[in-house]
DNA sequence: TCAAATTTAGAACATTTGTTCTAAATTTGA
DNA sequence: TCAAATTTAGAACAAATGTTCTAAATTTGA
């Protein structure tokens, strides 16, 4: 493994186990047996080290929406992008946890972060208009509730593993499995069946 | 103004501006001509500053509940709830950007924050029921989505915030009214003249 | 093979941070 | 009023942090 591979991987891991106000270079530098002053000779400073996680990330959610494409939209569909995208949050937990912060911090990825919502705002809002014309969502939702269910779903998206972590603490797949119940109370409603 | 309060005041507002990442309790002192000797004479420990914050905030919290006790519990409760909480959380903001990295700092936040949680859960659900029996709510709502709707509601009210700065970055009254939107297009399936 | 490029360790540095200490100033209350 | 209690300013300190520098080790590739 290269030098750079391993300084991101045990800095994801620290940052995630310890969080970013505890952890520095040294901890991460020292974690793999490097001496800081070449943790620095790769990545000139700190936030390089953010930025390219959060790029990996990026990445990632690009990975995801592409695969979204190629396969039929219906319950099951949302399920798995639901999965899938709460894995991804879990994985790089450290970010979604300093979000804010990170985002005031390193501005390009607040930007970055935009853009990327953005999309994935449209592939919801594509998913649900499918499902609707698929007779499995009710046709009489506003607009206007359309959106603002694509927001909760964002907001649940982003912010479960926060939650999860101020209230009850679920570990591993319970967490998943608590915060996908929640997206399935928040789609009930909107079933055809409990019109 | 004594002493003491001065220092929570001027936490708060560079707090809430510059994110905690960024002030010290020499910046603290600083902004209103004080030594840092001196405010460390009156908080021995930065974190007692976020504590003391962190206790009026939920003394807000308490004389929120308090209140709404006294109320006749229907829609425009839930909506003056929802704004009061809302404001609280605009006011503190710095503690809900940072709320899982403080309550990992400071433990006794997370409980206290965890048996604020539990009583507000308490108090939505009678409001719940209360709409139920009223015939504003459907009746036919499983107890399991009951609970879960109380869910998603603390996850838009804990991190509507979040989700703002990282988005649309709404300022003030717009920033309330978008996510006052939010908890709307979460209760109106409920609502019976939807059903 | 061997010179050039790269990676690496470790020392060094300036700055910042939380906190403590001391001695002076101010306030309090009997 | 004046001694005791409190508040205050400012210096001091140790630890930590991000980053740079230097010189050695290692790798690369013509």
């Amino acid at each position: 493994m290269k030098s750079k591979e391993k300084i991101l991987n045990a800095a994801l891991l620290l940052y995630n186990e310890q969080g970013i106000r505890n952890i520095t270079t040294r901890h991460i530098a020292a974690s793999i047996g490097m001496s800081g002053g070449n943790l620095h000779y790769h990545f000139k400073h700190t936030e390089d080290i953010i930025r390219a996680l959060f790029d990996e990330l990026a990445l990632a959610y690009d990975g995801l929406m592409a695969n979204a494409q190629s396969v039929p939209l219906d319950l099951s569909a949302i399920a798995f992008l639901t999965e899938s995208s709460f894995k991804l949050v879990n994985k790089y937990r450290f970010i979604f946890i300093n979000f804010v912060e990170i985002g005031n911090w390193i501005p390009e990825i607040r930007d970055a972060y935009y853009q990327l919502i953005r999309k994935r705002e449209q592939q919801f809002l594509k998913v649900f208009e499918n499902l609707i014309a698929n007779g499995i969502f009710r046709d009489d939702i506003p607009t206007s509730n359309k959106s603002g269910l694509v927001k909760q779903f964002f907001i649940i998206n982003d912010f479960w593993l926060s939650h999860n972590e101020l209230t009850d603490q679920h570990v591993g797949e319970d967490a998943l499995n608590e915060y996908q119940n929640a997206i399935d109370v928040l789609l009930w409603p909107y079933l055809k069946r409990h019109q």
